[in-house]
Formats: C-alpha cells, structure tokens, sequence
DNA sequence: ACTAAACAAAATAAGCATATCTTGTTAAGT
DNA sequence: ACTTAACAAGATATGCTTATTTTGTTTAGT
C-alpha cells in the first residue's frame, strides 16, 4: 500500500482552494480503494499535503469521505442540471448529457466502483445519496414535463422513472462510458418518442 | 448449518422425475446460501435423499450447480417463449409476462439472490449464462418485430435492448416481484408507444 | 495554514496450530 | 435405485499470538 508518483497534479495557479482539491484527491483514492483500504495516509500524500494536514481540514475519515462524495454528487447533479437548462439544445442531446454527468461518468476500469463504494456503505452516508438521487430524478422530470406541451396522466414522471431505470440498466451492462453514451442515446430517443406521441 | 424441516415437499404422485425434484431443492439451496456456503449435505436434506444419492445423479457439486441453473434457465426461457407466442392476447401483456418469467422470478427476500450467484460464479458456468440472455433478447426482439407491421432501421432491436437494460435496472431499484410487474408494465407501454409510432 | 516528528490506542493483518466440515468414494445392504 | 455407515484428503473455520497499520492527537516549528 504504497503508491509511488500517485500525487494529483496541482500547480499553484489553481483557482480552487485546496480544500477542493484535496477532496478531488480523497474521491479517487477512495474509489480506486474503497472506503476501508483507502488510509487517510494514501490520500494526504495523493493531495500532496501531510496527514495531519488532512485532520486540520477534516475531522475524521468518515467526515472527510462524506465530504468528498457530497462535493461529487453536488457536482453531478448541478452539471445535470446545467446541462438540462440549455434549452436551446435538443431535449434528447441534454437528457444524454445529464445521465452522462449522473452515471456515465463513473464507468470505466478505474472509476467503475466509486458508485458500488456509495452503495454499499449506506451506514455513512444514508440518507444523503437517495436525497441527490431524488432530486436528479425531479430535474429529469422537469425537463420532461417541460418538453412537451401537455402531460396528461403524469406521463413525464413515468418516462422519467423508466428512463433512471433504463440508464442503470445500461450501466451494469457495459463497460465503457463511451459504450453507455450511445445505448443512452438510444434509450433516450425512443423514450422521448413514447413522450411526445403519448395518448 | 443444519436446516431442520427445509425437506421439499414431494409426494409420491409427482410426475416429475427425481432428477428434476433434487435440481430444483438443488436451486433452492444454492439461492439461499449461495455456492460456497451450499454443502452437498443440505442440498440432499432438502431433497429428501441421502447424499450418496446425489452423487449417483450427478458427479460433482459443479456439475450439480450446472445442472440446476441450466434447469432454471432454460424453465425461464420456455416459459417466456410460451408467453410470447400466446398471439391472441395484447403484446404489452405477453412482453410483461415474458420479463415476469426471466427476471421477476429472482427478486424477494428469499431469491434475490440466485441471480447474483449466477453472476458471481462466472468460471462455473460461462458462457452458458450469456447464451441464455442472448437467447431470450432474441426472442423479446422476435416478439417485437412481428408485433409492429413494419421494421424500419432495427428499431425493434433498439427497443427490445433498451427494455432489456431496463428491466435490469428496475430489477435493482425494486425489492419486490409485485413492484417490479408495476413498474416494468409502465416500461412496456412506453416502450412499445415508442415502436409502434417510430418514424 | 500548514509541516515534520512522534505517540497512544485501536484496528487490521499475518502466522499458525487445531478442530470441524465437506467432498468424493467405497462397501454392504435392501 | 437407492440407503446407511464409514473413510481419506482436502478445504474451511476457530482461536490465539504477534506484528504491522492506521487513526487521531500533540508538540514544536516555519
């Protein structure tokens, strides 16, 4: 448990403060990890600061590890919802972007089990990742309910539903970001068509 | 590890033959405690046989395991196929009796997990457990193309993958075989809205 | 707003001997 | 076409001791 030449890249011309960055650095860590074999030593030296360094930030592992995915899923979703608010885009192109920030992102050889770490320590972090999911699944909503002129029966929030469905589905089945980019798009067109033409 | 009382019952009047009786204690057994933690013990103690009996029925504990998911396999299969052919009823029905057969058996408090066993255990029965899904994604993919009158640019295998990685999501957002059915209906309907008014 | 050095307490890992379980087989019987 | 009884070999679990890590804190320094 020696990672050699792992230090995040960080000159000091970086506009975010070094609590952020530490955090970025404490994320991969613990999902190249997991939150057990993660040592709060592995990720002051991936921050490039000392380990009580560490404790003058955070107050504990379990503080820190909160933090890191609070800021991950804080980003995740507010790139969602960036994305989602271009409406001069087609609604199809930002529904792909925003699964993308939500679940595509952490697809991958490396990245691939930051959501299974979340997962499966729902001790640490209940009830905090179902409220992002929540809200994830409302702008979703919203942009559906916003795309088409009426709604009737609630079919937005159904598409929605099936469409956050679909998109973890998806996720277990492939293992490329790329890969989940174009079965998304896939699941988004004909779930957009389903809306739109809907009875 | 001494289940008393976990005997399958089985009277005498059974027109199924031992083999089947023991294969499906068999999948009982390895769905509750998973591969590992199965002994040939329990398994010949749910099927109400000695365990040098088992070993006349099969070789090994592999081999047993084989067996039984292979049983369970092709059951799901055949059932889904016998539901899909069933052309006088409406095709959202027979599609969701269908994914009922090959995914909705597997969730509750006592099978959830004989599909992660399956999963977990890939060097026991791979490929097997790939060609069985691309068996059934042909057949949901079959039932698709002869329910619409026209099938332009593969939409059907669009939609027939989409649903598959939807019922795979939905599977591992719900905890209930009930909530699944619910929720893979709305799926369904959106999904074949979806084929039935593609361009 | 940190660093380096050092520390106690607790957790985790490693090693190892012993006990129990499990697999697969055999034999004798019905 | 099985049963019970018994067995060897190997795997797994258990208990225990000893090392190593890791957490969290402190102190002194820049």
């Amino acid at each position: 448990m020696n990672p050699v030449g792992s230090d995040v890249s960080r000159g000091k011309e970086s506009e975010a403060g070094r609590r952020e960055h530490v955090l970025d650095a404490a994320l991969l860590i613990f999902a190249r990890y997991g939150y057990r074999k993660a040592s709060m030593d592995d990720i002051a030296r991936a921050a490039g600061i000392s380990r009580p360094g560490l404790y003058f930030h955070f107050a504990s592992k379990q503080d820190l590890f909160r933090a890191a995915v609070t800021r991950a899923l804080d980003g995740d979703v507010a790139a969602a919802e960036r994305a989602l608010s271009e409406t001069g885009r087609p609604l199809r192109d930002r529904l792909v972007e925003a699964f993308d920030h939500w679940t595509g992102r952490y697809i991958g050889p490396m990245t691939q089990d930051i959501a299974l770490v979340i997962e499966s320590n729902p001790d640490l972090l209940e009830p905090m990742a179902g409220e992002y999911a929540t809200r994830f699944a409302g702008l979703v909503t919203d942009a559906l309910t916003a795309g088409v002129p009426v709604n009737r029966g609630g079919v937005a929030s159904d598409v929605a539903q099936t469409l956050l469905s679909t998109a973890m589905g998806i996720k277990h089945e492939v293992s490329s970001r790329e890969e989940f980019l174009v079965r998304m798009t896939v699941g988004v067109g004909l779930l957009l068509l389903a809306l739109e033409r809907a009875p």
